[in-house]
DNA sequence: ATAATATATCATCATGTACTGATATGATGA
DNA sequence: TCATCATATCAGTACATGATGATATATTAT
């Protein structure tokens, strides 16, 4: 019965990747690629609701993978640690060999 | 109006990492960092249904992180791609550090 | 203190998605 | 061919999740 890896951490490890999984969270961290902003600089670069915004920050602040700041009337955000910079990095190159197959998958909306 | 990255971009990027935001699909890969298997030894590694792993393997070979080949009546299934292995280490790590607020985040179930 | 600006929170609604069970397909051997 | 084993597909259901609009909180300036 060679049963796998620990289930905690995959289901860790998906909820982590479910961080990653949204367009809106992913502008985000797209945008903060370029250094810290704040959420007004964000919402602009992004084009997507106040709200909206500022809900998925919430989101990935709790999970860690952003910090903020705040400034005055102002709170600025920026990536937590190096490595999800990287995870974006890789994901992209790994993405430009796969793009057809994914854009494809109809399992995935 | 400083947008941002190609929207088509960050849509596919979200879609690739929605097919490593699943548990079911995350054991699948996992089990597969040690080698190429049949389905059948996938379903006893993972300990989840036949149904439940054909489909996301049928996912993950749509989406072009796993290759499928035919041996008899089995069907061997092995990663695509090095990045493929390479993004699970990469998440793994950075998990290790944002365990806590990933477990905690209560805006991703 | 009040107004104005920046950000956060919350409830609702509509959609996406995974799991299951039943069934179909494909491959091998008798 | 028929039976069996391995894998794939499909429909239905239940749940998860994102977007939005309204509102609340916080900070600064007047």
């Amino acid at each position: 019965m060679l049963l796998n890896a620990n289930p905690t951490s995959i289901a860790l490890q998906a909820k982590l990747f479910r961080g990653f999984a949204d367009p809106s969270r992913l502008s985000i961290m797209e945008t903060l690629r370029d250094g810290e902003m704040t959420v007004s600089e964000i919402v602009e670069a992004t084009g997507h609701s106040q709200s909206n915004i500022s809900n998925h920050l919430a989101c990935l602040r709790d999970c860690g993978l952003v910090t903020a700041e705040q400034d005055g009337r102002y709170v600025r955000y920026r990536l937590s640690d190096p490595r999800v910079e990287e995870l974006l990095a890789l994901a992209d190159e790994l993405l430009a060999d796969v793009a057809r197959g994914v854009y494809e998958c109809i399992h995935l909306k």
